[in-house]
This record gives C-alpha cells, sequence and structure tokens, in this order.
DNA sequence: AAAATCAACTAACGATTGTTAGTTTCTTCT
DNA sequence: AGAAGAAACTAACAATCGTTAGTTGATTTT
C-alpha cells in the first residue's frame, strides 16, 4: 500500500510538477504538450496520469502552492513590529527571493493563471486581489505616519509587484549582474522612491 | 486592381490583426485558434488566409509594430536636449500612454514575443536589448553628472520597464484608478527613486 | 460587355491535442 | 513463493489544430 518514493526529488508527482512549471514557462500552458511533458519526465504520456489527474491539476497545483506561500510571507510580516518602511522592504525581499530561487513556480503563477478552469480562475483572482489589498493597507498606514511619501496606494502596489516580477527578464539573461547586485538595487529603488 | 477598403476601421487585414491582438491577449497566442479568430472577424477561418499568409506572421506584424513605436520614441528622445532626468520621465510617459492606449498590441510584444519563429525572434530580442542598454546609457550619463543617485543601470531600467508593464493588470480592472492618477503617480514614484 | 481580380465559401488534409481503456511489468508485503 | 498494488506500456478515441484546394459570386478594370 505504502509507496515511500525516495528519489531524490521527491514524490513522482512533484517531479512532474517540476518538469511542467519548466516547460509551461518556455512554451506557455496552451503551447506545452502532455507528451512533451512525457518526454522530459522519461515516460509515456499515458502513464502521467497514473499520478495526476489532468493538466489542468498541474497549473492549478502550481498556482495555489505560489499564492499560498505569499499569503503566508504577508502575513509573518503583517503581524511583526516594524516601521512601515521596514515591513514593505522584508515583503519586497521575500518577493525577490521567491523568484530567485522559485523562479519557473512563481512565474507560472504570475502569467498563465489565466487558463486556470473555473471555480480555481475566481478562487486564484480573488486572493491576489485580497494579496494586493493589505499590501496597499501597509503603505497607506505608511503615508497616515508620515513615513512614506504621498502615494496612490494602489499605483505603489502595482509598481512594486510589477517590477519585481520583472525579474524573470533578469533570469533569462546572461546574468552580468549578480544575484545580490540586483535584490539590493531594485529594493534601493523601490525603497527610496517610497521613503519621505 | 485597387481595392479601396473605406470600412471605418482601415484595410481588412488590419481589422484582422486588431481582433487578433484582442485574442491573443484573452487566451494566449498557442490557445487562440483561427477558427476563433475568424470568428470574431465574422467570417470562415479559411477566408483569413486571403488577407494574411500564416497565423505567425499576425503575431509578427504585431511585434514590429510595437518595437519599431518604442524605438522610434526612444530616438526622438534621445535627441532632445534636456536633463537625463527629464529624459527618463519623457520615455516612462510615453511608454505609459502607450501601455494605455495601445494596450493589446503592446501586451502582445510583451507577452507573447516568445512565440515568434525564427528569424524573426532573434530580430526581436536584439531590438530589446539594444533598446534596453540605450536607456541604460540614459541613466549611467544621469550619475556621472550627479543627477541621480548611483544604482545599477540595468536594474533601473529592468525596474522602470517592468513596472510599466504591470500596467496591464490596472487596465483589465475596474479601474477604481484615473489613467491620469496611474500616469502621474508612477511617474513620480519611479522618477523620485531615480532622483539623487 | 468581357476580362480580371478579389474575397468569400465548403470540404478536406494530416498532424497533434488531452485523455481513456486495457494490458503488462515491476515492486513490495505477507 | 504468491498475492496485491503501483506504475509503466501500447493503442486508440474524438476533438481540434493550421492550412490548402477548388469553387463561386461580387466588384473593378479594360
Amino acid at each position: 500500500m505504502a509507496k515511500i518514493q525516495s528519489k531524490k526529488n521527491g514524490t513522482k508527482k512533484e517531479v512532474i510538477i517540476e518538469k511542467a512549471s519548466k516547460l509551461f514557462r518556455e512554451k506557455g500552458f496552451g503551447a506545452a504538450s502532455m507528451r512533451d511533458l512525457a518526454e522530459h519526465v522519461g515516460v509515456e504520456a499515458a502513464s502521467l496520469y497514473n499520478h495526476i489527474q489532468s493538466k489542468s491539476e498541474i497549473l492549478q497545483s502550481i498556482c495555489f502552492k505560489v499564492a499560498n506561500e505569499f499569503m503566508s510571507n504577508l502575513e509573518k510580516v503583517e503581524s511583526s513590529a516594524q516601521s512601515t518602511l521596514k515591513k514593505m522592504e522584508d515583503i519586497i525581499r521575500r518577493h525577490i527571493r521567491m523568484m530567485l530561487d522559485q523562479y519557473e513556480f512563481v512565474y507560472i503563477a504570475d502569467h498563465e493563471w489565466r487558463h486556470l478552469s473555473e471555480p480555481y480562475l475566481s478562487n486564484f483572482l480573488s486572493q491576489r486581489r485580497s494579496y494586493r489589498k493589505r499590501l496597499g493597507n501597509i503603505i497607506e498606514d505608511g503615508i497616515q505616519k508620515g513615513e512614506m511619501k504621498n502615494i496612490e496606494p494602489y499605483v505603489a502596489v502595482l509598481t512594486i509587484l510589477s517590477a519585481i516580477s520583472g525579474i524573470d527578464s533578469w533570469q533569462r539573461s546572461r546574468k552580468t549582474t549578480s544575484a545580490e547586485d540586483l535584490e539590493s538595487n531594485m529594493v534601493k529603488y523601490l525603497i527610496e522612491g517610497l521613503k519621505k
């Protein structure tokens, strides 16, 4: 009954999802085929269905895995005792690090979520809206406390999240800039622009 | 011989490309079918081929149309006599305006370019690299002249372009923030973060 | 009016899509 | 060793993909 899959990469399902995330990023969810995926996993297409239920399920796994991780990050920061500026810096750094070492997953959640089927699509979007709203609240708080310059919180959130998501273009490049430089410079730019 | 197509939207080819850009944005290039497109144009799928050569050609038209427009914008700014800060503000505003009133096209060029086939793909990426490099040069110039704070130009460019490209998420939302507020606040954020 | 061109149509092609059924092989437990 | 379960396989399905061929009717040019 119990099947202990001690391949160094965890469950086969996890391997499939990992390979799928690479493929979805390269080709897009719509253009990536199950036979493509199977080949990368080293198996026939039909065999994938011993581990997963559908192509959609893979996308769902990826999107909600990422969404949950971001949510949990946000909760940690919200409940911490720091200045609002530090909170934002903290969040930004967590985002950047996620983008750096869970690149493929975050990219999919960022760019391929529109291929989610209902009710997952609505659920995902609702989580995203809520996340952004709460980020906006931190900034609004920062403005009221006089720590931040007077800026539309919605626009600030949009700017910050989009900037970070653009790291994907760095990921795919020749990387003349190190990860550390990328993080420190982007944090500097985004925080300085916020600071009063 | 001459066919004057005085539909208020210009050539039929232009209509097709316009409808295609909406469709490609909604579903992604890979998932959007020619039959889908034909239906939106109000014609059978095969009839599209009287006006275009292939699905790929549509994508190429869109991507290079946008690329050319950005390039021409950049050249105008480069050759102008303004401070480096004003140049950057100028560029940022032009980007934002493009994003506001040519939304669908810019989005495709931003997100679906990876489905371009060779040699168009290489050509496009090369143009993009060059564009970013030249933007970086303006910033480098600004730092040397003491107008901007010391920041890695590559990271600044990445941040700026990504932030602007995130406007697509505003486009698709309920728009409680006006276009004017969006522009002024984003410019403020991005320029203040740059200013020394 | 005749000739030429354009743009629509129907029908079909070969390829590929996600997925299911049925079978066989490998692994683990009793 | 034998039973049981997991996970691989082959084969095939219905649907859909981009695209081509061939034809028809309308519009423009001569």
